[in-house]
DNA sequence: AATATATTTTAGATTTGTCTAAATATTAAT
DNA sequence: ATTAATATTTAGACAAATCTAAAATATATT
């Protein structure tokens, strides 16, 4: 079975939205996709005769299982092209987002085990995220973010939640990416701000947000 | 200016037709794109208007200067796509074509800077095609395909005309390839076949259709 | 439970790229 | 130089994915 793109991006963003929300709607997602609940409608309409979702009128809908390999089969892709991106043409973690978005699109599947070949079969995106295997098995960290890890215990960042450029960007002025080592030395009640050392060296302080959003491998 | 994929596919295709034709007509291009020929005088219309095309009804058309550049830096996408496909992820070469097709349209100007520097800024795709610089320039090379060789002169086979997949399981066959070291070792006038000596060792004929196709630096 | 509010769906229109069938223009042939 | 054949364009329709506005349903409030 094939599927436009638009298709494709639609299966991605309710396997997303059904990740981090415990139920998904169609003004969820119409805001996730940037269409209206109307569009959204119709879309539904269409994976529900290709067996995505299961799908009934004011009623809510979930991916099938169908639906959900289809999701994690993209999922692969993107994050096996993030991964050349960064790893084999050097670009910086925070700006390969939106090139993978048009290169997780590319039909072939050759392609997609080629390259994965070529990269090493890796396990983890740049960002930490886990990069599904060619039966859509996906290795699970168990990780902590800043605000929960124990004081003056040394980490390693695993993985960043909240992966907006605006982020990415904070996170590469501190210094921070995936494989940073680190220990929390203080924290601050009043606004919930944490101080850190990085790499043993110098101590920054990040907030609360920041804090919670960068989890580490205990 | 951006396109849209079916524009940059029709860009190309006029491009391609300029190139072998003396005369580019609207059947000849709706039958490379495969499309009907009211389909071709469609898009000649949204081309007129973005400025790709010179086009006046009945009257035939053109690249512009600035649909010429364009067609440039797509074929520069393609090319640079082949050669990561063969060199660096192992692909035969008669098996690109379709993938780069669609690697060709990502729009990223940044990706294929950083591929081209990746790639050590190849002059030559793996069909012997020559790959358009970032300024849209080409390397020519004087090049003879085999039935105008000399006799026993020792040459480099350069390039492919016809692409085809059978006519490249064909040379895959043959062993020939880009690169190949060869030498004319006998003609036949009858059907005008060539008997060609490979890597100075096994003799073959190829016919004349095959010998056409394969150019080769002197 | 009745009403107000919010969400979701339908109905009908729009854009892009395609099509068929008919009309128009060009080229070739007698 | 007409006529015949071929090529090109127009007119009108269609599918995909979107939209707006209105209708239908669900949820929340009093």
């Amino acid at each position: 079975m094939t599927h436009t793109v638009t298709e494709e991006n639609y299966i991605k963003a309710i396997y997303h939205l059904q990740h981090i929300h415990d139920k998904v709607s169609t003004t969820l997602l119409s805001d996730e996709i940037k269409t209206r609940p109307a569009s959204v409608t119709d879309m539904l309409k269409k994976l529900r005769t290709k067996r995505i979702v299961n799908y009934q009128r004011y009623k809510g809908f979930t991916l099938t299982d169908i639906g959900n390999k289809t999701a994690l089969t993209i999922i692969r892709k993107h994050r096996l092209w993030e991964y050349f991106l960064v790893n084999k043409l050097g670009f910086d973690w925070d700006k390969v987002h939106n090139v993978a978005e048009e290169l997780e699109h590319i039909t072939s599947s050759e392609l997609i085990i080629r390259l994965d070949n070529y990269l090493g079969f890796p396990s983890f995106d740049p960002h930490g995220d886990p990069i599904p295997d060619s039966k859509g098995k996906i290795k699970i960290l168990k990780q902590s973010n800043i605000m929960t890890l124990p004081i003056k215990k040394m980490v390693t960042v695993s993985s960043v939640k909240n992966q907006s450029p605006e982020m990415l960007e904070l996170l590469n002025h501190f210094r921070i990416g995936i494989g940073t080592k680190l220990k929390v030395t203080k924290r601050f009640e009043f606004d919930g701000s944490v101080e850190i050392k990085i790499d043993k060296q110098t101590a920054t302080i990040v907030s609360k947000l920041v804090a919670q959003n960068v989890y580490c491998i205990v």
